[in-house]
DNA sequence: CAGTTTTAAGACAATTTTATCGGTTATGTT
DNA sequence: AACATAACCGATAAAATTGTCTTAAAACTG
């Protein structure tokens, strides 16, 4: 699996933040709903994505989470390596440490190649462009939906 | 992560075998030892092999396992594959269920680009011809040797 | 101020992954 | 036949991941 269960959820909720749109706070409550994940997990997900300044949070009526800045800076390749660390950009994919280019693994040089195009996937395009996809409809963020921008 | 553990330490014993090429039998014990991976787990490893069908295994004195076929056919694909399943080159990068051209979430295609670059990395080349790049030296399979094909 | 809504945070439980251990069975050697 | 080697197999343990619950703390409402 490329992903953690983490990052999978982290990723669903921000993509639908970023396809909301807007400054207001959204409740945890309401995402974990819309995006049926559960609610205390996708709570503690928030707070590692708000430790890492990608979102903020405010408690009390009307309270609840929003993207952090401007939603053009933040990249899908921050929220996994804010949720699941850098180690999907950094290690080596047989788990050897010091695969350097000097003393490569046999597939060091096309995992790097590999690894590239992932990064690329996740880091080329903003939160703020993807949102956009989203509404424009077609794409979904949960089993069954047909959409979930808002 | 990529892969698993029990994927990485699987393409790392077979790469192994690949790298001392022949028919022998090698010891999983003597195997575990080279490349310092758990002996017993590295059996349960090459257990599942054998039921894939990419291993031959040999009980009693100078027992041990092999590569099955021809080495020229097999692809670390197929090891992933047999140890981790196919969910890899599958599934759905977000874990939505039904992900498909018609109902796709925002990175379907995305991520259709990376998976089949990956796929390809393990797929396009033979066991046989890794066995090749490994003998030919400058590579390794353990943390700290400059050489583990033999 | 009391009560409600909402995130924050930590403890706890379940599950999966990773790793270890011990005994059994097959094979070869003496 | 007795012994040594080595894969096979099931049970168990440790660790990481995933998920749940409970209590706090903050902010609003009346």
């Amino acid at each position: 699996m490329l992903l953690s269960k983490t990052s999978e959820y982290g990723i669903r909720a921000m993509l639908h933040l970023a396809g909301i749109g807007g400054r207001e706070y959204v409740s945890v409550k309401r995402i974990s709903e819309t995006l049926d994940i559960s609610f205390h997990f996708l709570t503690k997900i928030f707070q590692q994505l708000a430790r890492a300044g990608l979102i903020s949070s405010y408690r009390g009526p009307n309270g609840g989470v929003r993207l952090e800045g401007d939603a053009k800076t933040i990249t899908l390749r921050a929220v996994v390596i804010a949720l699941d660390g850098p180690d999907l950009f950094t290690k080596c994919v047989l788990g050897l440490p010091g695969c350097t280019e000097d003393r490569p693994c046999p597939l060091h040089d096309h995992w790097a190649t590999s690894r590239s195009e992932i990064e690329n996937m996740l880091g080329e395009k903003s939160l703020d462009e993807v949102g956009q996809d989203l509404r424009s409809g077609g794409y979904r963020l949960k089993a069954g939906a047909e959409w979930t921008g808002s």
